[in-house]
This record gives structure tokens, C-alpha cells and sequence, in this order.
DNA sequence: ATCGTGGACTGAAGCAGATCAGTCCGGATG
DNA sequence: CATCCGGACTGATCTGCTTCAGTCCACGAT
């Protein structure tokens, strides 16, 4: 029952239940999502990829659903994330959840909490999570000897911040569909970036709750974007898998301008 | 005709036409309204107070509506805004607008810009706009010999993270009521940080229209939320001036949690 | 004096999306 | 085995906000 077929680059198990690549370098991967998301920014040497790939030392796991951190925690470590998905929240006092951003693979993880040593949100896994805690003192100390991996770093963490604006544009001037199909637009490219994805699909855990408190709508209503998006032939969102049949006709929609993904060039030098 | 009458600190013309303070350090005061706001996150004693001033040589006079960064462009200058009002925007395909900050008297603009070349925003003076021009390497030399005003100046750019971040949340879960109260006590949270307002008001150059392009809004519904607030007695927003009668009452409104703006203790040390 | 403009403000009508109240299905649990 | 639960999905109804099409006023230009 336990048929493994290789979808998107993806394990799949058919029936329904997906099991996302834990995308941590088994399969002869040479290096980890985030030395690979880093050297698409900027040209690494293979000394500086495994100078990276050494902070992966103390691996930790987290489960499903329970906080990784805690609005006003003190003190967070950061992490890299290995494998699995999470997201950053807000509550609001009727209960009302905001998610702010998904981490994936190669993701950093509270480089602000850590700088600032209070967190403003929550962050929660959104499957099992594997990501390695990286300690202050290992950081800089890797940013002091391989100084180009700290312009990396801050490279990435700019493009976490231009995320979040393009969001915000999302929420307050696109409307249901615009915004669904931005969103997924976004997702397949950050996969892609960590080989995760293709321009034709990716797998994706997360259920339609998670994406209506992420774009700001009810439930019901994403149910019915998929739908007419589905409809329209643009992309499928089905048991964990987003196929994306029109990738124009989602860009188009969208206005979807994936510089603010790339970055590429400009540092290259 | 031309009566200067002292209302909240701020110098009013009667008769509909507000003149916003400055807040340049004219008027008897030590230190500019950008060293005032840091010396709010961390101590500063009156030689990091000065060094911080004397990064206010090269001043520049903006006029209002022409932008000062365009979308995409590269090797930008870093700016300390000395007077007035400037708002950070995108555009849409269809031409809506997303606004997505403003910056006030004392803040810090295009930090981001300057570190990573190219601004995907662009940036327009609502007001007429005195700015300093700060150049990298200065910026670096005071960082340098000051370093705690380094910490203090990232201190500044995460509250600035977390304003974008709360201003998702309410695009996101607050309804346009709730969304605009939140908007005017952080506006007036960080006027009185540097001195231009108090807890029971402030001097506003915003038209309904900038309003509603900040809180994803219609101005039509604009209109019509803020005259909700003054029947319920909340708060006044008229011929520039916004007037807040019920500060507690618009605080359970809008679920308005100050700390992200204050940060105070933390790094006192 | 007249015209044009930008901003505040309004009523009426339309619609995007929320809310309510469900059904159905697959998997996990005792 | 029955039961419970979470997630996808649906129809009907309601409403918050938009859109349209204006008015009014202050001000500046001609």
C-alpha cells in the first residue's frame, strides 16, 4: 500500500495522504536547502557552502502543532529549517488568527527574536519539524571568517521583509482570487529556490483553514476560490498537491512580479 | 489673520489650515526629533546624543507628491527625516495603490534600500519634506566609534518591521473600524515619541484618500468610519487635527497592543 | 468675477465575502 | 464495532464595504 512515486521530485504516497520531501540532504543531496536557497543569491564557494552546512550541528525535532515559540518569549534561540513547515501568527483578543508568513525548508528562523530577544509572535509547526538550532556565538563567528555568507544572510532575511509587504499589498488591494493565486504563485517559487518544486506544481500541507487565516478570508471562501480557479483551469489544490495548469494566466491574475523572490545579479559579483 | 495659538504642542493656524510643527530642533531643543526617538530605546548620553546629531550636515528640501525613491531604483541614499511626512507605496497593475508605511519626523528611511542597492517601493512626500542625507560610510564610521548607536538604529528598523507586521494583522482581521482606530493610536504612539502629540492628540496631514489607500479601504467608507468614531464619541479626525477623546475606549476597539512600539528596557542596559 | 480643483461628505444600489448550518468522507480511537 | 474528529465541500442568507453619482466648500489661477 506504501507505493512510492516520484511526482514534482516529491515522495508521494498515493490514496490521498501526502508526505512532503523532508528536503534535508539525504538522496545525495550534497548540501542543505539553506546553503542551496543562499547560493541562489550569492555565488558560494564550496568552502563557503560547507561552512554553512557545519552550523547544522545541534538537529532538533519539533511535532506537529505545538509552539516552537511564544509571543513575549525572551531569550529564543534561532533555527534553520531542515525539513517540514511552519508558520508565524498572531492572535488578536476575539480569537482571530492572522498567519504572517510559512517558513520552508532552508528558511532562518527568528533571526529577529534573536537580535532583539523578544519575540512579537508565535511560531508554529505546521508538520514535523527537523531544523537545527544555531547559536549566536556560531553565527557571527561563521559571518567573521566567511564574511560574504553574512551579506547572504541579511540578503535573505530583506527578502523575508519584501515578502511581507507584498503580502500586506495582497491583503489590502487584491481581492480572493488575486490574492489566492499570488500566494501560491509565491509558494511554488520559494520551493523551487530549495528544489522542492517545479514551475508545474509542488506539494503542499496545508489545509484551507491555514490558507483562509493567511489571506485573510473565511474558510468557506477559499473552498470556493480553489474552486473557480480549478474552474478557470489556472491551478488545482487537491489532497496536499498544488498542479499548476496556467502559470501565465496566474501571473496575470496575480500581477505577480517575482523579483522580489529573486534578487539575482546584484550581489553576484 | 496669521494667529499662532499653542494646541498639543504644535503651531495651528485658525482656520482650517493646519501648519505641522516641524520638529526640526529649532524652538530651543538640544537634540533632533531621530536622536530623541532612539534615545527613547536606549540611553544615550549627550556625546552618542551629538554624534548621532552630526549625521544632519547634508540637508535636503523635498516637495510634496514627487517622489523621493522610485520602484527599482538602484543606489539609493539613506535619509533621516528631519520635518514632515513621507509614505511608502506600491502599485498595482490596475493602478491601486498600497500604502505601506509612513514615515514621521525622527525615523529612518531607506535603511534597506541602501544595504541591498535596489527599492522595490517607492517613496513620496506627503508634506513638504526636510531630510538629511546620510551616506553609508558615515553611517558606518558613527556605528563604528558609537556602537551602541548601531543597536540602537536596528532597534529602530525591528519596530519598523513590527509596525508593517501589526498593519497586516488588520488588513488582514480587523474590519475597517477596528482598522482605523489601530492606525490612528499608532500614529499617535509615535508622534508623542518624539514629541509632536500626546495622548489626547495630534496635528494629521493625511487626506481620507491616503487613509483609505493605508487601510485597504474605499475613502467613500473612510468617510463614513471616521464620522462613526466621532458619534461614538471615540475620536475627532478634522481639518488636519485628530483628537482622541476615548483613548481606552479606542484601545479595546482596535485590540491595541503599544509594546511593539515601545521596546522600552530590553537593551537599557 | 469666473472657472477649475481637491477634499470632505452623502444617498442609493450592487456585490464580494462572511456567516450559518449543514453533508460527506477518511482516519484514528477505545 | 461504533464513535469521534478534522478537513473538504455546499446552499442560503446576511452584511460590510464598494461603486456610482453626485453636492458643497475653500482655495488658487485666470
Amino acid at each position: 500500500m506504501l507505493v512510492l512515486t516520484p511526482i514534482y521530485g516529491l515522495r508521494v504516497r498515493l490514496r490521498h495522504r501526502i508526505f512532503i520531501d523532508t528536503g534535508a540532504f539525504v538522496l545525495g543531496e550534497v548540501h542543505s536547502p539553506f546553503s542551496r536557497k543562499l547560493g541562489a543569491f550569492v555565488a558560494l564557494s564550496d568552502q563557503e557552502m560547507s561552512a554553512l552546512d557545519r552550523l547544522h550541528s545541534r538537529r532538533r525535532i519539533f511535532p506537529v502543532g505545538v509552539d516552537m515559540v511564544h509571543q513575549g518569549q525572551t531569550d529564543q534561540a534561532a533555527y534553520i529549517l531542515a525539513s517540514g513547515w511552519v508558520c508565524s501568527y498572531k492572535i488578536l483578543a476575539d480569537g482571530a488568527r492572522q498567519i504572517v508568513d510559512f517558513q520552508l525548508p532552508g528558511d532562518f528562523l527568528g533571526l529577529r527574536s534573536v537580535l532583539f530577544r523578544t519575540s512579537d509572535h508565535n511560531i508554529e509547526p505546521i508538520t514535523k519539524v527537523e531544523a537545527s538550532e544555531v547559536l549566536v556565538c556560531d553565527l557571527l563567528e561563521t559571518f567573521s571568517e566567511t564574511p560574504r555568507l553574512a551579506t547572504a544572510v541579511l540578503w535573505a532575511a530583506s527578502r523575508d521583509e519584501a515578502m511581507v509587504v507584498e503580502h500586506l499589498v495582497s491583503l489590502g488591494r487584491r481581492n480572493a482570487k488575486e490574492r489566492t493565486a499570488h500566494f501560491l504563485l509565491e509558494l511554488g517559487a520559494r520551493l523551487k529556490l530549495v528544489g522542492l518544486g517545479s514551475t508545474s506544481g509542488y506539494a503542499c500541507p496545508l489545509s484551507q483553514y491555514l490558507l483562509a487565516d493567511t489571506l485573510g478570508l473565511s474558510a468557506v471562501h477559499v473552498n470556493r476560490v480553489l474552486r473557480e480557479l480549478r474552474e478557470d483551469g489556472l491551478v488545482t489544490f487537491q489532497n496536499g498537491l498544488v498542479e499548476i495548469h496556467d502559470l501565465n494566466g496566474l501571473v496575470d491574475l496575480a500581477d505577480f512580479d517575482k523579483t522580489y523572490l529573486d534578487h539575482e545579479g546584484p550581489l553576484l559579483k
